[in-house]
DNA sequence: CCTTCAATTGCAAACGATTTGCTACAAAGC
DNA sequence: GCTTTGTAGCAAATCGTTTGCAATTGAAGG
């Protein structure tokens, strides 16, 4: 069995009260047999460090500030590291309604519902507390699955963009 | 001008409170200069039939039941027809977690939110009551938005897929 | 009916984002 | 240090989406 350095023995679980550190994820992915690098820990704390979703060149660029070096981690190793964390229930994908894929922290500390512009794509992380939340538990009771999350996002017009075009 | 069938003359909106109906989507596309074919009727049927979001390979097959001469529209129109009643406010693509878009008609008749099992994959449209949509004129005053709607589904393991594999 | 003209369609090619195979590299335990 | 095995970088493959273009067709008018 793994020493561990923790002052508390209970890893972080996807749906831990407290929030996320950098110490805790590292030992969640040690704890699966995983290793801990430089691009990962580059990467994790570009995450910690968010206020809103990221795209993967986000995170691949703004890793730079913490890698030794000034090195950005190849996009193919963002790619992975997001998939991982969103398999170990770490990280989630959000829909932004683009193209491309959005990620945050799973926890409380990071998750927000969000409002879009569907004309200038500004994303804004909604102050409320979280809405559903209690329905999670509900939902997840009365359909018999685990492990439930959700996702909420509003789209809509921006004051900007409705200012001119009428639509 | 055109003269009209039906017995009422207001067209149908995106937020009209009455359901969406064949004849009140072809008068909507029609005051747009659009034209309704036999591929665009089949489309909407299918879309007025779908009991939960469908993909756009879906409605293509799909569409052979309501086509004369059994065939099928080519994917380039269910795309285009999609994107353009989507940019109509007729239709939105609902976030199923999937690689691909899904699609369900924009009235209250087919908005659902949805239960995902992010293991087989099954939807579950949630017969609930949609607990946000007050929200809607809230979030849309207090930033400044208007044309606000929103997108909200639940992700988790279904009882069948928990059976088994712990995790 | 027949004509006219723009809207629509099918097809194939282009695109952009995501995903993977492979080899060299490096973290962690001994 | 040495070994084991997970990880990183690079390039190619894949996948869903989007578009250009020529042929077709809706529908308005004659
Ligand atoms: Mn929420
Ligand atoms: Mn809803
Ligand atoms: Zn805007
Ligand atoms: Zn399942």
């Amino acid at each position: 069995m793994p020493r561990s350095h923790s002052t508390h023995h209970h890893p972080p679980h996807a749906d831990d009260a407290e929030p996320f550190t950098l110490e805790g994820l590292t030992e969640s992915l040690r704890s699966k047999g995983l290793r801990m690098t430089g691009n990962r820990r580059a990467i994790l704390q570009v995450l910690l460090q968010a206020e809103e979703p990221l795209g993967l060149e986000q995170i691949q660029s703004e890793a730079v500030r913490y890698a030794r070096g000034g090195e950005t981690p190849d996009f193919a190793t963002v790619f992975r590291m997001m998939a991982l964390l969103e398999e170990l229930k770490l990280a989630r994908k959000v829909n932004l309604g683009r193209a491309s894929s959005f990620f945050e922290l799973a926890d409380s500390r990071h998750h927000r519902d969000h409002l879009v512009c569907t004309d200038c794509g500004t994303v804004t992380p909604l102050e409320e507390s979280c809405p559903v939340e209690t329905l999670e538990r509900q939902i997840a009771r009365k359909h018999g699955y685990t492990q439930v999350t959700h996702s909420l996002e509003f789209f809509g017009r921006c004051g900007d963009c409705s200012t001119g075009s009428p639509s």
